[in-house]
DNA sequence: TAATTAAACGAACGTTCGTTTGATTAATAG
DNA sequence: CTATTAATCAAACGAACGTTCGTTTAATTA
């Protein structure tokens, strides 16, 4: 056999990278063989390098992929004009609710970064904290503001997104909470902590 | 050559333990070769076999002894008299210090456990649940005695142990902030969030 | 000193990896 | 209808993988 009947170079190219997100989310980059990714899609190993150089350059655009569009996604939601209160809680309910939705795509760009080659691995990180910037912004803002305390901007910020990448590991559709009812608990959180 | 000199088996078996956190940390469990390994330990790769069933056999032990030491140093360490507030701060304080010093275990347990076989994997993560179970009492403990408002326990467990995690992921030793002050800014956030 | 055990070597095992190549068939264009 | 291009297969490549094994040397015991 060879040209299969109805294939499409497109459909193939989008199935491949549905694939290899999957694998990798659950069995790791490195961890995932080209015969794995190729059964998986329905084709024959060889043919998977008529859509992907090489291996790690298939990372490479998962990652950016990904971080490009988180990047975007906030950019173009995030209200400008409204008090640093609404901004924050804006941002956590947009970085659960994103971290949810695309749960291979953060996994993925938080436990691969090592497997990137290091060419790479500095564009990754710089996007990275690009999208930190935004909620630095927002605490700073909101200090300047005088609606919230002085804080150490740097940490708080690191604090606060590992909180709220940390629900993607734990979150299950079919769990006791909604993705809004968790929102609003990060939400608190974020704004009060635990005493109130 | 054969036996070499001064050798010892059990300062062998350390220093196999040793390279293999350092390996694993900074590679990935996956990505570490047992050459690798051999030598970074500076001996042949069969006789890392003297010490060491198979690959999967060292993650297992080295996460058993990290998830194992963190619930026993813990215990340890827990003032039960005290008021949840302090109790609180000293589960902070200890989290973060603990992550800091034995990076290398915190990040294997945390990255790895995908690629730990499934039959340890169940036990392994039971016990980091056993420790969660910790900051849950705490935060329970808190509400009823009507220091903390009431609060979703789990999703706020979760939430406050990833947050805290997630500083051994960007601590460096030569950073602008102490460890205690990281540890006070950490305290603050969990307690007040950031309107205080 | 002789016998035994501990520790490591060196070489190889079969397997699997990522990747390349040339042939083959399906779809498309002239 | 024919020529060209797109998409895939089948087969193989060398390299590297985890692991095993018989041998050799150092240390220990008798």
């Amino acid at each position: 056999m060879a040209r299969t009947k109805g294939s499409v170079g497109a459909d193939t190219k989008t199935a491949i990278y549905v694939a290899a997100k999957k694998l990798i989310e659950t069995k790791g980059f490195e961890a995932m063989t080209l015969r794995q990714l190729a059964a998986e899609v329905g084709v024959q190993p060889g043919s998977v390098y008529r859509y992907v150089k090489s291996k790690d350059e298939l990372l490479q655009a998962l990652m950016n992929q990904h971080i490009s569009s988180l990047i975007e996604d906030w950019d173009q939601l995030e209200g400008k004009g409204e008090d640093p209160v609404s901004r924050l809680k804006a941002f956590v309910a947009f970085h659960i609710r994103y971290h949810i939705e695309r749960r291979a795509d953060v996994v993925i760009a938080n436990l691969e970064l090592r497997s990137l080659g290091e060419e790479y691995r500095a564009d990754v990180v710089s996007k990275r904290s690009q999208y930190e910037a935004n909620l630095r912004n927002i605490l700073s803002d909101g200090v300047k503001a005088g609606a919230f305390p002085k804080v150490d901007l740097e940490v708080a910020a690191y604090a606060i997104i590992a909180m709220l990448t940390g629900v993607c590991f734990w979150y299950r559709p079919d769990g006791r909470l909604s993705i809004d009812e968790i929102i609003e608990v990060h939400q608190k959180l974020v704004l009060q902590g635990v005493v109130g």
